[in-house]
DNA sequence: CATGATGATTGTCC
DNA sequence: GGACAATCATCATG
């Protein structure tokens, strides 16, 4: 370690200790960034032609070659992080990482069947407020990564110009300089991690309030119930839709399928309990049903009722009258138990028939057309 | 606000 | 898997 020359060599024993005023270094601090840009640079340059400057550069290799030994063990590599690549997943799979990807039908579709009872009629508006909100949510998170992306990249440049800037100074080595990028990486990643937790967030109280909002009961519109009803009331004997009469009662009724299906449930159960009740609702819909076929004369607009699909010989819902409809159901159960429907009609046999009332019989408006037969039968 | 009506959910059975 | 029964939660009404 050859000395540098030293300034004063003589020696003269300084008058004042001149202890480090620590008041004094700080001034000097904050007085650096009253400097203009002009001054701070020309200061640099005088620093950097100063003729000490070689051997002070020599003399913080040596420092750092004796450093850098301890430094090495500190390299910390960023662990895998199974968080973060918890919340990427989600991210992906509610549809927030894809930067407003156009056709998300896809997904929605997804979306959509993945829901029970999803209803594509019934619920549009909730859904596409919901879908407003989910893309205002990715909005938000987009840009807000870019901002990161944008924070981190013009910081990582301007570190890296600064490091090699210093290197003339101090000796900086590259792979240094790639540590350093990979600290503000880091750093950086954490921020992004804290985003994208955020961002999950919200996408889980949007969805569970979604969710809630769809739990909302809302009654059915008239015309639903009146399809529901006329459908119910001229199968008495029988209140069963196969899947396609549901399909097309929901369609009718502008519901989805398992809402026609929670519908024949509860009406089933609650007629059973309380069969006065309905006596008079049965009369109702009875009558209407009678005067429509007689009006309509069988093709059936509001009245007619989806048959038994098991026929096949016509479409799937021949829209006939309530009459011939009975009288389809009537021949084809005597003629064929099908395998599904033959179990559903014998089961209806037992639990459901036996305790059907004979509501043509007990009909005060007196029936003259006993197009109730199907119940008493 | 109490009450009944009603759509939805849950657990059980076949 | 569908039907039933009980129950919940909300709506509608007086």
């Amino acid at each position: 370690m050859d000395s540098p020359p030293r300034p004063q060599r003589p020696a003269p024993p300084p008058p004042a200790p001149r202890r480090p005023d620590t008041g004094e270094i700080l001034q000097q601090i904050m007085a650096i960034t009253d400097q203009s840009l002009e001054e701070a640079q020309a200061r640099k340059h005088a620093l950097n032609c100063h003729r000490m400057k070689p051997a002070l550069f020599s003399v913080l290799c040596e420092i750092k070659e004796k450093t850098v030994l301890s430094i090495h063990g500190i390299q910390e590599e960023g662990p895998p992080n199974a968080q973060l690549m918890r919340l990427d997943n989600m991210l992906l799979a509610e549809g927030v990482s894809r930067p407003e990807r156009r056709g998300r039908g896809g997904s929605a579709a997804a979306a959509n069947t993945a829901t029970p009872g999803g209803c594509p009629n019934d619920n549009s508006l909730e859904h596409s407020d919901y879908r407003a909100k989910l893309s205002q949510i990715r909005q938000i998170y987009h840009s807000e990564l870019e901002k990161y992306e944008q924070a981190c990249h013009e910081f990582t440049t301007h570190v890296t110009n600064l490091l090699r800037e210093q290197s003339r100074m101090r000796p900086v080595s590259p792979k240094e300089i790639e540590r350093m990028v990979g600290v503000i990486h880091g750093k950086f990643n954490a921020i992004q991690m804290q985003l994208k937790q955020s961002t999950c967030e919200a996408v889980m109280t949007l969805r569970s309030r979604f969710l809630d909002a769809r739990r909302k009961r809302r009654n059915f519109s008239k015309q639903a119930t009146e399809v529901l009803n006329e459908y119910f009331y001229s199968h008495l004997s029988n209140p069963y839709p196969s899947e396609e009469a549901k399909e097309e009662l929901a369609r009718r009724g502008g519901i989805t399928v398992s809402q026609v299906s929670n519908w024949f449930g509860n009406k089933r159960i609650r007629y059973k309990k309380n069969m006065g009740k309905f006596q008079e609702e049965a009369t109702i819909y009875t009558t209407k049903m009678t005067v429509d076929t007689t009006k309509v004369g069988g093709l059936g607009s509001q009245a007619s009722c989806p048959s038994t699909p098991s026929s096949g010989s016509s479409g799937p819902f021949p829209l006939t009258s309530a009459r011939d409809t009975l009288i389809t159901l009537q021949t084809l159960a005597s003629l064929r138990p099908a395998p599904a429907g033959g179990s559903l009609w014998s089961r209806a046999r037992g639990s459901w028939q036996g305790a059907a009332p004979p509501v043509s019989t007990a009909s005060p408006a007196g029936d003259p057309s006993g197009i109730n037969s199907d119940a008493s039968n």
